[in-house]
DNA sequence: GTGTTAGCTTGATCCATGTCAACCGTAAAT
DNA sequence: ATTTACGGTTGACATGGATCAAGCTAACAC
């Protein structure tokens, strides 16, 4: 049932067709910062939404790049295939994030997104992206911030991967996690895992069963209680401890 | 002595002012694709040069973002700093690259950049080089390029780290000098590191003890030859196959 | 209900890399 | 030419996490 909006009715017309201007996750994702004006502007760019089911690809590593994609609801992870068939997931995303964006430099995708559970996502068309953003510089000075805090974030990923030990990696992991439900106003201590151990095995460099001793040993001393996906982290402050605290 | 361009006089004059229209690096760096026209115009942007001493930091982690910096000669690393005090060289960098994208995100670095050698680079203001790919659709699709590049190498960061062993490791970061060495036309065979094995260690999440053994075991087996920061390629398939060959 | 399967846990053992230590080579300083 | 210092090499040993293996749990199909 669509909902007027306190403010303007101009705005509850849009209500109608879905659209940036109308989403919960507008802080969070593309549109952060826009006007009621720009808002519009860019809705009319993110028209396709889509539905991808548990377990299918959104896009596939060799596939054509022309639109990247923020994700509506749901959960995905990002991985990248070696020649010799290794592969590693490279990230996990969820509501208000964007997904394809590897795939500017070479006009390729280079690594699979796959949905951990049934989502939506906004197509973006990436040379309309380009458009609408050299006419508002509010849009194309927050693009320029996601990609860098992508960047950022893969730094941080390099420094887990260098240099903590396996313990460390997964305290670092579900702080994240936490933080991240947290902004989405969830809540920060008691959340599912959408992942599988060997996935979360697999992006913090680590084998399903070290990953699964982790959790069990956190369980021991307190910080957490686990049932398979189910996770409330019960000491928050253990956990950054653990996190920082070298052997 | 300035030379004068064989296909136009006008080009012969911008030769007198330090400028991109006249820079040997241009097809690695920014202005990649850009009409003469339109590389006048970011002349006027990038006019600001200046050397950087072996061990002397371009910037620090904590100072305040206002621009990006295109590498003219010399040697880069990045590194990040933990609170606990471990660090992580996050990269190595050559002319015609990049550097600083890490600080658009929060208009503050998150990284330290470090030359290896003596070096000198042109700063680029980044709010002005907003302004100006608002402007050359060009230059503004290039610049998404190369951040999307640099997303796209961490990812291969990542895998290293992740999914490599030592040796592995090892190879892939020498095929990967050799590879950008080759792009800037020096020999792809021969080269001298700028970096110390302590700091190859630290990019490939390994000891230096680890990484030493690595190269004289190479030696060993023919694939390069090694003294001490000069290295010879011997096998570029030898080193191909210990890339990707798993145990 | 029962069977099936994918995912998770736990134990025993092994090995790649870290750690600690001694020594060597090269280049800059005196 | 000698000293000094930093970086590199090599060896011996320790260990964190991988590997191999067995059994458990939860969810789902039938």
């Amino acid at each position: 049932m669509p909902q007027t909006h306190p403010l303007n009715q101009e705005i509850s017309l849009s209500v109608i067709k879905t659209a940036c201007s109308n989403c919960n996750l507008r802080e969070l994702c593309l549109p952060f910062g826009l006007s009621l004006d720009e808002l519009e502007r860019l809705d009319d760019l993110v028209s396709t939404r889509r539905r991808i089911k548990r377990g299918d690809h959104l896009y596939r590593a060799g596939e054509a790049f022309d639109a990247i994609y923020a994700i509506r609801s749901g959960f995905f992870k990002t991985d990248v295939l070696l020649e010799d068939g290794r592969d590693q997931v490279t990230g996990f995303q969820m509501a208000g994030e964007l997904l394809g964006m590897d795939g500017i430099s070479t006009e390729v995708h280079t690594c699979n997104a796959i949905a951990l559970e049934d989502s939506e996502i906004c197509a973006i068309p990436f040379s309309r992206l380009e458009s609408l953003s050299r006419e508002i510089h509010t849009l194309q000075h927050h693009f320029h911030k996601v990609m860098s805090r992508e960047i950022v974030r893969d730094h941080g990923v390099m420094m887990l991967l260098g240099t903590m030990r396996a313990e460390e990696r997964l305290a670092a992991f579900l702080l994240n996690l936490s933080q991240r439900f947290t902004a989405r106003g969830f809540s920060h201590a008691e959340f599912y895992l959408r992942m599988t151990r060997e996935e979360i095995g697999s992006y913090l460099g680590l084998k399903l069963e070290t990953v699964s001793r982790a959790f069990s040993k956190f369980q021991e001393e307190g910080h957490i209680a686990v049932q398979q996906k189910h996770i409330r982290i019960l000491n928050v402050n253990g956990l950054k401890a653990l996190m920082s605290h070298r052997p």
